[in-house]
DNA sequence: GCCAACGTTGGC
DNA sequence: GCCAACGTTGGC
């Protein structure tokens, strides 16, 4: 099993609509390194969502439901895509400026690289954040 | 709305 | 292959 973090604007697509939806397309990845994270997911894995811009904070678990293929929405290029489901709301989002306060989250990426979109996190971070947002799956 | 950080593009 | 210019993202 391995964890992710996932960044949308949740005026463009929030968890909200995630579970409206039921299951989601991620698509529209336009970074290599986003992309290779896409293609390293695994049915199963899970994914904290979080809102950029608006919001700043991670806000629930979600699933991967679907691993990664050709994202229809590239006219070009070499994207992919992977489906998300929603698993949980978390109690009590957790906000980017708690993250950067905590000790043991130095190492996130989302602290280190704000703008990479989709990114690995370790099991001790996952649950380190689960925690914090009050969260039990 | 501003600007820092980062990625990409293109000239040389 | 370097690097300046430019575009985009995202926090503030």
């Amino acid at each position: 099993m391995n964890y992710w973090l996932v960044k949308s604007e949740p005026d463009v697509y929030g968890y909200d609509q995630l579970v409206a939806e039921g299951r989601g397309r991620w698509d529209g990845v336009r970074n290599y390194q986003a992309r290779n994270n896409l293609r390293a997911m695994k049915l199963g894995d899970l994914c904290f969502f979080y809102h950029s811009n608006i919001g700043l904070a991670v806000v629930a678990v979600a699933r991967v439901a679907k691993e990664h293929y050709p994202d229809p929405t590239a006219e070009k290029g070499d994207w992919s895509c992977v489906e998300l489901e929603p698993v949980k709301p978390f109690v009590r989002p957790v906000t980017l400026a708690e993250i950067k306060a905590h000790p043991d989250l130095q190492q996130l990426l989302l602290v280190r690289n704000a703008r990479l979109s989709v990114m690995p996190v370790s099991s001790d971070e996952f649950s380190t954040i689960l925690t914090m947002g009050e969260t039990q799956l």
